[in-house]
DNA sequence: CCAATTCCCATTGACGCCCATGAAGTCCCA
DNA sequence: TGGGACTTCATGGGCGTCAATGGGAATTGG
């Protein structure tokens, strides 16, 4: 297994901490990661967490773009003053930063969510009515699309 | 870690010295240096500092420039001109200078934000009112992008 | 000689490292 | 196919180390 997949909630101790689940914890030690990069997504109340990689792919397209505007720096303060990395400790547990709580509004309980080339942290309620959501937008979709072609239901269906 | 990442506040002491965050020392040994540059942002109330490289970036890009062209007296002016070197004691603290004060309203706590190659000091208040417009700018952005692209959405997913 | 700065030491609070426990899952064997 | 032993994993807590902060002493410069 090389990607980030399915989830799992766990529960944040006394001293703030919180295990990576170990499945996750395989793949980041597969990729020779000890660090986490970590960043408040835009438009919803999760963090998108990875390896370095994250980042690469964000400093990738951020030297696409002119450096002299406004676009590359509002980029760079995003992705750079907004992030942060975050140590996993040898048991397999990090500490959960302020900010991610902020962000999140984590507090006792944390749902990692497998996104394949990284991976997600939510609110555990948040997670599952964002979770429907989703569905209903896809449902949605793939009504609308079969109505005129069978593009998403290849053989059975997407749900 | 190699580049200043993640953000930090610190508090000024009476005699108007801060913690530079461990992280970011330990970035600047690494690469070398003992003292800081720091030149004030030309659109935003905050000051960026770095190691001597971020001076040397500064005057690559007036070298760029057109000798015979006002803007390149401009810019030597102003980051010859405006820039200072701030050390850095034993304790790795550093005295906070007036003209950081005046540029950024900074009065008893410092907000260290990693832009990659460098970092910034801002105050507290102010950043945080600059990180919600940047959020704001960027996500427009990739909506606007999203009909073409994905690029700003590391998975290139739904969500 | 005074003032500002730098160096050194002390405190405290956060964080990383270690060991222990209990529950859940897996594998093997009868 | 069912049961038992072993492994793995999530979780709890003690302890040492390091970083941020405060204050005093020494040094330097005007």
């Amino acid at each position: 297994m090389d990607r980030f997949l399915s989830n799992a909630v766990n529960r944040i101790d006394a001293k703030g901490r919180v295990s990576v689940p170990a499945h996750f914890r395989a793949v980041l030690q597969k990729r020779g990661y000890q660090e986490l990069y970590a960043l408040g997504a835009l438009d919803v109340p999760a963090v998108d967490m990875g390896g370095l990689d994250l980042l690469d792919r964000y400093e990738a397209r951020i030297g696409a773009e002119d450096p002299f505007l406004q676009a590359a720096d509002d980029m760079s303060f995003f992705c750079h003053g907004d992030g942060a990395f975050v140590k996993v400790d040898t048991e397999g547990r990090m500490t959960v930063p302020d900010f991610i709580r902020e962000h999140t509004g984590i507090t006792t309980e944390v749902a990692f969510v497998g996104r394949g080339q990284f991976f997600q942290v939510w609110e555990p309620g948040r997670f599952a009515s964002h979770r429907h959501e989703v569905r209903a937008r896809l449902l949605k979709l793939r009504q609308e699309l079969s109505a005129q072609t069978r593009a998403l239901d290849p053989s059975g269906g997407v749900a």
